[in-house]
DNA sequence: TCATAAGCGAGACGGTACGTCCCGTCTTTAT
DNA sequence: ATAAAGACGGGACGTACCGTCTCGCTTATGA
């Protein structure tokens, strides 16, 4: 059905394929995302720009995949780990929703992070890879954190830890993509502590 | 300091501003934002491209101002109204939120605003005028709600009301926009009730 | 029956073609016509590509006009003439035939010309428009020429003009395109009394 | 003094330089000289690009190969021939050129010429082997057969037979390459009666 | 009241990037 | 060592739009 017969993936150039994702991720940062073009992060990248058409279908995938080495990276480097259970769920919930805090803060992660979000938005296969590669990870994370503390009493037990998770990565994602209001480590713990609590009175 | 003169409000066609409006309403609908093109938005509108460069900086400007235009004329039509305040504040925000999710599930709302979150994610100008314009007069009418029922003792007393209505508004756009998991009224039923209780035990 | 709608040639701009065709000329004799690019040209001549793919189809056909006007100016400059008729044919044929000779080998003409002929051997169209504009003219010279010649009782009455023209410029064109053997005064002069004469015994 | 190694010749695929031989030719009718591309002529070929760059510096190369083979193959099935000698100069001209006019109107032959000629127009070196290889031996028939009707009183003794010979191939070159009138047998009968007795009166 | 200057439709212009084709080289695997 | 296969860096193609710039035309005052 293919048009086009599939490149020889065993033929690839791993130095091509490397020197492509560092150009990316560096152009981004330079000139963000509605400017990035495959032609500079093929001259950046001394690569021919068929090299990155043979690969990649477009910007974001090639932005995406920069992104997820990245992240590979620093998973490697950190030693990716589990939400801790100290046995005391708002403690352990405040730790990591600062350090989504951080990471959503800190630009080297920030600018990637928001084109390839904003581009999903409006490119649903893309945006779907963005999600099961990147975003759904951490949320079983959250999945698991949450299931534990259901059996040890922390939480209502008849709860979906989905629509839980989603107390807690809902309104800070819609502070970061949206800017309606700063992220700081005082509103992940009033976060939450609300989430924990709700709105109604005790 | 203005380089350009600027142009003469008073002057304005109107004729050539709803045909540009509609034209950009209807072109985003056909070939999705990242294809849409003043070009053809000019041409659809009959109009000159130099009249839409006069009057709008960019084409996400174009869009931001025909979607505020179709919620003008929706508001017009359906009477803008406040959240509802029966006394039962878990019935009144059930109503709402599934207003909202029927509202981000249709297709004529879903893909400007798609667009026009997806630009504002990723050009900091736009966001913000996304943000004022058109989500925060929504965000107040939370806001005089929850305060409402602080006074009236249906919701804890030492709230931030922003936060709150984050715990409502966050989940919503985050599935909308992530696209994680499918937006229903069953969804929003569960999401105002675990808002309301928060995630612990009673 | 077009797809395009064709440019109004009305609002052409002057400068722009002159500039291409100026570069064309320039470029040609420095790269060599396989190596000219419609790149190269527009780049030389400070101009969009687009403005020359708008009113030439080709690289050859911008050349074709380039060497046109090179033509149209030097006949303004020298005014363009007649083959002179002095009553003896045999002398004013070599007069010509010894300019033709002058003119193919020189580079300024020699360049452009060959690289016109070169692609109007390959390219029907193309060769057809070369013939009309820039051969044809100088060959109906001939044909006057020696219809007078025929009146005059110097060529046999009941040649065709256009046979014997053939006699001269064949020759000619065949050693300036094929490179055989060089072309000189020497050989101009053999060339016309040797056709005026002819093979045989007299 | 070489930079590469020459290839062992001893090595060489026949099967790949048939085949590549015959798709340049086939391909050449298919979609002319401009568009032929070694690309092509690989796949059709079924033979490595690199194959083809061993062997041969260009596509004009190759061509001139292929179409040398056809001349030679056409030349052992006929018996390439002298120009026959009856006694009758007009006659054993008239035969040949009418037989060139056949040959370059017959399709087959007609288009890989007409490319190799125009390459030859633009790039001296290919001109050179084109005209030593296919032209000159045909040239070299004429020369001899004019040489005999010298020493038998049938043609001027003093003539250059190289001009002479140009008096006929001349003419028909132009017409074939440049398309000003078309090749016919009647044409070719006139040029041989007009070269051998001249344009002037008898 | 009518010239005059603005906005307007149209679209040519100098540019940038697109995604594709092919160049000529290089590398891998098989014969 | 040659060959088929095809990935590679590179350059040009012809196209689509960008944002700017005239062009006439119309309209709507304000001298």
């Amino acid at each position: 059905m293919a048009h086009k017969t599939a490149p020889d993936a065993g033929r690839r150039s791993e130095r091509s394929r490397r020197a492509t994702l560092e150009a990316a991720l560096e152009l981004v940062g330079e000139v963000g995302y509605p400017k990035l073009t495959i032609e500079a992060i093929a001259a950046r990248a001394g690569v021919g720009k068929q090299t990155i058409y043979r690969w990649w279908p477009s910007k974001a995938a090639v932005l995406l995949d920069a992104f997820a080495a990245l992240g590979e990276q620093a998973a490697a480097e950190a030693g990716e780990s589990e939400i801790p259970d100290t046995g005391d769920l708002e403690a352990d919930l405040k730790l990591v929703v600062r350090a989504t805090v951080d990471e959503l803060t800190s630009p080297r992660y920030d600018v990637p992070a928001r084109a390839l979000a904003a581009e999903g938005v409006v490119n649903p296969e893309l945006g779907a890879e963005f999600v099961s590669r990147l975003l759904e990870p951490s949320l079983q994370l959250y999945v698991r954190r949450l299931r534990a503390a259901q059996e040890a009493g922390q939480a209502a037990p008849h709860l979906d830890p989905r629509v839980a998770l989603e107390l807690l990565v809902g309104p800070i994602t819609h502070r970061w993509l949206l800017r309606t209001l700063p992220l700081s480590h005082a509103y992940a713990d009033t976060l939450v502590e609300t989430a924990l609590h709700g709105i109604a009175p005790r």
